[in-house]
DNA sequence: ACTGCTCTGCTTGTCTGAGGAGTTGGCTCG
DNA sequence: CGAGCCAACTCCTCAGACAAGCAGAGCAGT
């Protein structure tokens, strides 16, 4: 037995039709059936079927056009980065930011403006000075970084940054706890060598010292 | 004049609950009122509104429970990453590109396995077959760079591959296009060269090989 | 033969009313 | 004071009705 009919029926019949979809029965812009013919083809009711398409056309998959029918956009639901994240371990997610920061880091390098030097010199100072409590002390690293990530006036870099960054607050969190040690002046110093790189347009540096920051906190979540 | 385009009476009531969601009016997992109560609020019948909680919980920003009622689950829609690829532009998508596949190439240096390998050199030789049709050969290219970030191992970093690549296709191919020459000898040699670092295990040079043929990517489609 | 019109059937959009089913919190009773 | 019942509330589902919009068939005029 598999469950006791927990899902109403409006997410079953848009979970079916999706099935239907990816299965390849309407080709990519092709219409579906009327919600009429539909409905007792699933063995419910007109408005359990709006109600399932209602849902897929908020993932992105149908879109209904009144008068006209009910079309495909999408053969399939865009993946869920929240579910891919949670997932993938905090391992995997930091390799990720790795990946993603120290391009950034290079790229800011060499396409920093002289307002977003600034905003990095900024966040580094507030940075140091919230060292003693841990929630408040990664928020601010976080911002620190993020100014530099900013700095590369890339959107997609940035969106990446914003999307893991959320994941890896607790972990940071919790690693902290348990060292028991944070935002000593070693520390400290890295940060300031990056912005210092970055403020010297020296690329190589930039996303050397980055890289190598990262990796010291992968290291310590392994 | 506003507009000739009307929105259906749902859309519009779930972009205004949104609306209302993101300006704070419900904190995260807070109950909303009943349908009872929104439908007049809203200005529209029960099903209606019922029909706009759906589109709603498709995006991931409410769920309804029976019983209970309807709860918040997200403070905001997810980003669309199809939407911020398109805005973004080719070049910064390239440039996440050059972020996630220069590190995914430096930690298949690590960890290749012997079959990790296997598939390597053989999407290596199919991609020096195909070179006289420019969709198959730039199709063969993008397989074999998958081959990379899979051995990797990393979900998050072979995801984020699988995002991107479809966006770069098109561009790719007119590129190719207008260079009319592609599938070269050098260009063939630069991706050998690529598999035998990963095969001798060298991270930097992974990285470095992997990076320089996407800049020169990159500075072909700028 | 071509153009432009209307008419018609089919589609989605919206509302209402009626029950069914599940949850919650208070109330009664032991 | 605790256990069980119950009533009010919630969402879930259905059916029916009518409005609004689209697309193609057919027709009339040029």
């Amino acid at each position: 037995m598999a469950q006791v009919r927990r899902a109403p029926l409006a997410d079953q019949a848009a979970e079916l039709l999706l099935e239907r979809i990816r299965s390849g029965e309407w080709r990519l812009g092709e219409k579906l059936p009327g919600e009429t013919t539909l409905a007792p083809q699933l063995g419910v009711g007109r408005s359990t079927v709006r109600e399932a398409i209602r849902q897929l056309a908020g993932r992105g998959v149908l879109a209904s056009r009144q008068g006209s029918g009910v079309f495909v956009t999408a053969l399939d639901a865009p993946e869920d980065w929240d579910a891919v994240l949670r997932r993938a371990g905090i391992i995997s997610v930091i390799e990720a930011r790795i990946a993603i920061e120290s391009e950034a880091a290079a790229l800011a390098a060499a396409r920093r403006t002289p307002a977003d030097l600034r905003a990095i010199r900024r966040a580094l100072a507030r940075r140091a000075e919230h060292r003693f409590d841990i929630e408040t002390h990664v928020d601010a690293d976080t911002v620190f970084h993020r100014t530099i990530v900013a700095a590369a006036h890339n959107p997609v870099l940035i969106e990446l940054f914003d999307t893991f960054t959320p994941r890896l607050r607790e972990a940071m969190i919790d690693m902290l706890r348990i060292r028991k040690e944070f935002g000593g002046d070693s520390d400290h110093a890295a940060h300031a060598q990056l912005a210092d790189a970055i403020a010297a347009r020296d690329e190589v540096a930039a996303a050397e010292r980055s890289r190598a920051h990262l990796l010291t906190l992968r290291d310590g979540l392994a």
